[in-house]
RNA sequence: GCGCCUGUAGCUCAGUUGGAUAGAGUGUUGGCCUCCGGAGCCAAAGGUCACAGGUUCGAAUCCUGUCAGGCGCGCCA
């Protein structure tokens, strides 16, 4: 509709531009949008506020004669100048309600565009570390990571999505030994458990199998293991554990641990987000990198260009050289590289699989570390535009009026899977969906499960429900619905029945904003917006009741709500139920 | 100290890229089917858009400064 608007006044803006009202070589970009005041038109635009200036002409006087050169068209029933130069234009009924017929024909592909023109996309997100399940906080970049991805694909970008396994470096250690020492424990082993390795329950159930199938073989005494040298310096202890275990179970025992945490968390997060509903194109391991060769050829790479030099021993980066306010090191003093080193083999990696766009959603924790990866792919020359990093605002979780505080190592947090037996991953979807994501999120625990029914995902269910129901009706009455389709929309003449066609007719220009902006939290407010039209408009008007002429145009009206109900919700990967 | 994000109704948040009288939900108050689903609908009340300047026909939106909150500033990942 607004294409064919379009086109009708850029030949308006022509015809003036023949007549030398308006200067030929003015730029001219026309705008339309939906005033939120029903007495100012179903669209409006402000063409001739900003002509006016290089016209030299009074704004409503140039309106004026924009309308004047308009050529005549069936979509406009009726166009007014207001305030101080706004062009108002009331469709025609019938234009209004075409949009019935293609949402008919259309069905679940209803809304889609290709404002993404097939471009290749990869979406990388949660990418969690494995050491633990996922909690609340990971739930949100997991919500909206896919409700990206999924509006992005229905707005014609070619998408791929992907979580990056950081099953490397030195938080990996930790894990393994975490482990160990509780098999320890299991064999008997008695100790105080560090405070700083996982304290989580679910190390205790990877002690446990390994202890299952292993027995006793990776035992060792601990009546010399813990030393008090780094008694003042947790970390550097930490440290010392680590190697003394190496060392003590050899590489063989090291990765018989590392590989059972591996294989149950990986497993524990995958299931996890498959009953979030989010699944992955690929799951890509750090270690691949390491093993496949990809960093080094990427360091060397990089080493060609004139941002990486050694100083102390190590490799650094330029990266002040792109905006970061320090340089950074690549490869340390010991020869072992960086989590930078890896990252930046990952995304040039991307990049050579043929992706041109990188979107990543991080968390707001790693939003310091967007200039240097970015400046290590410039570097590289690629297009540092190109790697878009969408920073998603921490979910701060309050419970009974207090903050709760989260820390993986700790063991203490509320957890994804928790939330979805506690409020649905309905709800939860939902509920994360609507924020759009710089804005900080506090999430309140008891209102979220306490309230559950009252959640506003219930409201657009019902919606769809609600017309099922109608039509499950008409069926008991023997109302043939298979005629609908060819129904009278002429008919339809109630002003609760025009805004909702108007509403329908927006989604596709829903759609196209949420995907190019990447803030598909528009669609949660494009739903809310529908099913109050429909609710007010069910509300007000009998259906089944009226004749059959009448009663059909309307059923016709409510299966397209319902349709485009559905598409919304799946969307944002929420259930669209025919009852509740 | 520096950088990023945020500040809009009692509370939780939108605001279509600078447009017309500022928008929802929730909460409060009042009303609405003996009828297709009341998990609904309608109405009222509720605002110095953090504050101060600037840009222009026009600012919640853009620029500068101030204040407040969150996060970050490792040869951790």
């Amino acid at each position: 509709m607004k294409q064919q608007l379009h086109k009708l006044f850029e030949n308006a803006v022509d015809a003036l531009k023949r007549d030398g009202v308006v200067p030929p070589q003015q730029d001219i970009e026309i705008r339309f949008d939906h005033p939120r005041d029903k007495s100012h038109g179903d669209l409006a635009t402000n063409l001739a506020l900003s002509l006016a200036k290089a016209a030299r002409q009074n704004p409503r006087e140039l309106a004026q004669r924009l309308i004047d050169a308009l050529p005549p068209s069936e979509h406009i029933a009726k166009v007014e100048i207001a305030g101080p130069g706004f062009i108002n234009i009331f469709l025609s009924p019938s234009s209004q309600f075409e949009v019935l017929s293609r949402i008919h024909r259309q069905g679940c592909r209803y809304g889609c565009c290709d404002v993404g023109h097939g471009e290749k996309v990869l979406i990388e997100f949660v990418s969690a570390n494995p050491t633990g399940p996922l909690h609340v906080g990971h739930g949100r970049g997991a919500a909206f990571g896919d409700t990206l991805a999924r509006v992005m694909r229905f707005a014609g970008y070619e998408v791929d999505t992907e979580y990056y396994i950081n099953d490397a470096g030195r938080q990996m250690d930790i894990l393994a030994l975490s482990v160990w020492l509780r098999y320890l424990e299991l064999c008997g082993e008695e100790f105080s458990f560090p405070k700083n390795c996982y304290q989580g329950d679910y190390i205790w159930d990877i002690a446990a199998t390994v202890h299952r199938v292993d027995g006793d073989k990776y035992r060792i005494s601990t009546s010399n293991f813990f030393s008090a040298e780094y008694a003042h310096d947790s970390e550097k202890a930490l440290d010392q554990m680590t190697s003394k275990f190496r060392s003590q179970v050899g590489s063989d025992g090291y990765q018989r641990f590392l590989d059972a945490a591996l294989d149950i968390l990986v497993e524990d997060i995958r299931s996890d987000l498959k009953g979030f509903r989010v699944e992955f194109d690929r799951w890509f391991s750090e270690r691949s990198l390491y093993q496949s060769g990809i960093i080094d050829r990427t360091i060397a790479k990089l080493k060609q260009t004139e941002y990486l030099y050694e100083k102390d021993g190590a490799l650094w980066f330029r990266a002040t050289a792109f905006g970061d306010e320090k340089d950074r090191v690549v490869v340390r003093e010991n020869g072992t590289p960086t989590y930078l080193a890896s990252d930046i083999a990952y995304h040039q990696d991307k990049f050579d699989r043929g992706f041109n766009k990188l979107i990543d959603v991080w968390g707001a924790d790693h939003h310091g570390y967007i200039d240097r990866v970015k400046g290590t792919l410039e570097a590289l020359g690629n297009n540092p535009t190109n790697f878009i990093v969408t920073i998603v605002q921490f979910a701060t979780l309050y419970r009974g009026g207090q903050k709760v505080s989260m820390s993986t190592r700790g063991g203490e947090f509320v957890t994804l899977r928790e939330l979805r037996q506690e409020v649905g991953t309905d709800a939860a979807r939902f509920f994360y969906a609507q924020r759009k994501p710089e804005q900080h999120l506090d999430f309140d625990l008891d209102l979220a499960k306490s309230q559950s029914t009252e959640n506003p995902v219930y409201y657009v269910q019902y919606a769809h429900a609600r017309v099922c129901s109608v039509f499950k009706q008409a069926k008991q009455r023997n109302i043939d619905t298979a005629e609908i389709f060819e129904s009278d929309s002429t008919l339809l003449q109630e002003e609760h029945e025009r805004n909702l066609a108007n509403a329908l007719n927006k989604f596709p220009e829903i759609v196209a904003t949420a995907a190019t902006n990447r803030e598909p939290h528009h669609i949660v407010y494009y739903l809310r917006d529908v099913s109050n039209r429909l609710h007010t408009y069910y509300n007000a008007h009998n259906v089944l009741g009226t004749e059959a002429e009448l009663r059909n145009a309307r059923l016709n009206l409510m299966d397209a709500t319902r349709q485009v109900i559905a598409n919304g919700l799946n969307l944002i990967g929420v259930s669209a139920p025919e009852q509740m």
